[in-house]
DNA sequence: CAGCAGGGGGCGT
DNA sequence: CGCCCCCTGCTGA
């Protein structure tokens, strides 16, 4: 206490440590809580102003953002990082594994959370010197701040002066953190519900009923088994009231042959924020994301090659419904099947970025990135049905069939092997075919077989 | 080799 | 968004 010319400096001794510790009181209690982050289908309520703080990047958000509780739904962010990113923001410290680290730094470099992923105070000279984000530069990845560098230190050490306890540690295997939060979750789930205003903000879809997202979620935990996490993980993060839109005539009718079985298909709209966060990073995060590539993430098989999509817009709210009800045709246990379809997917994925066919899909700056691949396209519309093959969503139904596809132009493909339609027929012979490719295929027999002389355009059989 | 299916890109509305 | 074209892979005769 200081005091000159009879005025009193009151000084609160600890005021930061309470203030941070109320602080987390206070997100403990959801009290005042007043947006619900979405992550791998937990939510966790917290407070704009403590985001707003500590990233500029919600704080643009929330000031693009009229809505009194948006939810925002941030991909591709395990939420054990989500975690413990809101430990951080909250307590000021945060336990994470070594291994983990490059994730989490991945990810607080998503979110732009200050100390980890730039500088709390960004220092002024340097400002005016070099641009305006020179810590989002690649030479300063080579180089962390002092910031971030005393934070890996402090994390690699074993011994963590913090009086505050450790954060809920991500788990080295983060398909499994899910289940041990699961009744948390409930609980949050549940909270979420009594949220006084419904309109959510979502990253992928910025206006969209809370309770899309809490039921679906609350459904697959419990009727899911442990096996169908990835599967459940999937729903989770996806809304549904679109897909009463599609999942309406998602069943075509061909021929007035049967109905059938109502499917509640759909997917969601366009995202708005991703954009956002692709213009303020306009540096990929190259450098971090092979450097979580070396963890023990489970990306790492088919990521470890370091050929990063354009804008690797981890945001991307490509959730499409939530509706992952495991149809007739779907034999066997799907949650299996989808966990290694979304590897196997991923490869091909893969495979099409390196091998590239020339269509430059790592140089060329497009709109759309998957989140669980590296397929990047101009397209939303072929970005929701890219996003299909991870979810293994298949809101088309054969009335004639069990059959199911994820896009109605297989659909009409298929049915063709009801009615018998043979659109595609050769010019050579009389082989039809109800498939233009197989058309293709076939014709190329006839090349084999015949030749075209450019001077004479009949064909003459050469063997 | 044909049939079927999955998936990506281009283009018009 | 819908349609179309394309390529590719798998399977069975």
């Amino acid at each position: 206490m200081m005091a000159s010319d009879g005025m009193l400096s009151l000084s609160w001794n600890n005021h930061k440590a309470t203030f941070c510790h109320i602080l987390s009181t206070l997100r403990e209690k959801e009290r005042y809580t007043d947006v619900t982050l979405a992550c791998e289908g937990k939510f966790y309520p917290v407070h704009k102003l403590v985001l707003s703080t500590c990233s500029e990047y919600f704080e643009k958000m929330f000031e693009h953002t009229p809505c009194k509780h948006p939810v925002v739904v941030l991909k591709d962010i395990k939420c054990a990082d989500m975690e413990a990113l809101l430990s951080y923001m909250y307590d000021g410290v945060v336990s994470v594994l070594q291994q983990d680290l490059a994730r989490l730094i991945k990810a607080a470099e998503l979110l732009q959370i200050k100390g980890l992923a730039v500088p709390d105070e960004p220092p002024l000279k340097e400002l005016s010197k070099k641009n305006a984000y020179p810590w989002s530069s690649r030479d300063d990845r080579s180089s962390p701040h002092p910031k971030r560098r005393r934070r890996e230190d402090m994390m690699t050490s074993t011994s963590q002066g913090s009086s505050l306890p450790p954060p809920e540690s991500p788990p080295s295997s983060p398909q499994h953190h899910q289940e041990s939060n699961q009744s948390w979750d409930h609980s949050k789930s549940h909270s979420q519900d009594q949220r006084e205003d419904g309109v959510d903000q979502r990253v992928g879809d910025p206006v969209e009923p809370a309770v899309e997202f809490s039921s679906p979620k609350q459904e697959a935990s419990h009727n899911q088994e442990p096996v169908d996490e990835s599967l459940v993980k999937e729903e989770v993060i996806e809304g549904s009231e679109d897909n009463q839109g599609e999942g309406m005539d998602s069943r075509i009718e061909y021929g007035g042959m049967g109905g059938g079985d109502s499917n509640t298909g759909g997917e969601e709209q366009g995202s708005k924020f991703p954009h956002q966060l692709d213009t303020k990073h306009p540096q990929p995060l190259h450098e971090a994301v092979v450097e979580a590539l070396a963890g023990p993430s489970g990306m790492q098989g088919w990521l470890g090659t370091g050929e990063l999509g354009g804008g690797f817009s981890m945001l991307e709210g490509y959730s499409e419904d939530g509706n992952q009800e495991v149809h007739p045709a779907s034999t066997g246990p799907h949650g299996t099947q989808q966990s290694h379809q979304m590897v196997g997917r991923a490869n091909d994925s893969l495979r099409s970025v390196l091998g590239g066919a020339g269509k430059g899909y790592i140089t060329s700056k497009k709109k759309h990135q998957c989140p669980c691949c590296f397929y990047t396209t101009n397209s939303h519309s072929h970005m929701r049905e890219h996003y299909r093959t991870h979810t293994g969503e298949k809101p088309f139904s054969c009335s004639s069939c069990s059959y199911q596809s994820s896009t109605r132009r297989d659909l009409r493909k298929h049915f063709r092997v009801h009615t018998g339609e043979k659109p595609y027929s050769c010019s050579v012979c009389l082989y039809r075919s109800a498939n233009s490719s197989d058309l293709k295929k076939h014709v190329r027999t006839h090349d084999r077989l015949f030749v075209v002389s450019p001077l004479s355009p009949q064909r003459k059989e050469v063997d």
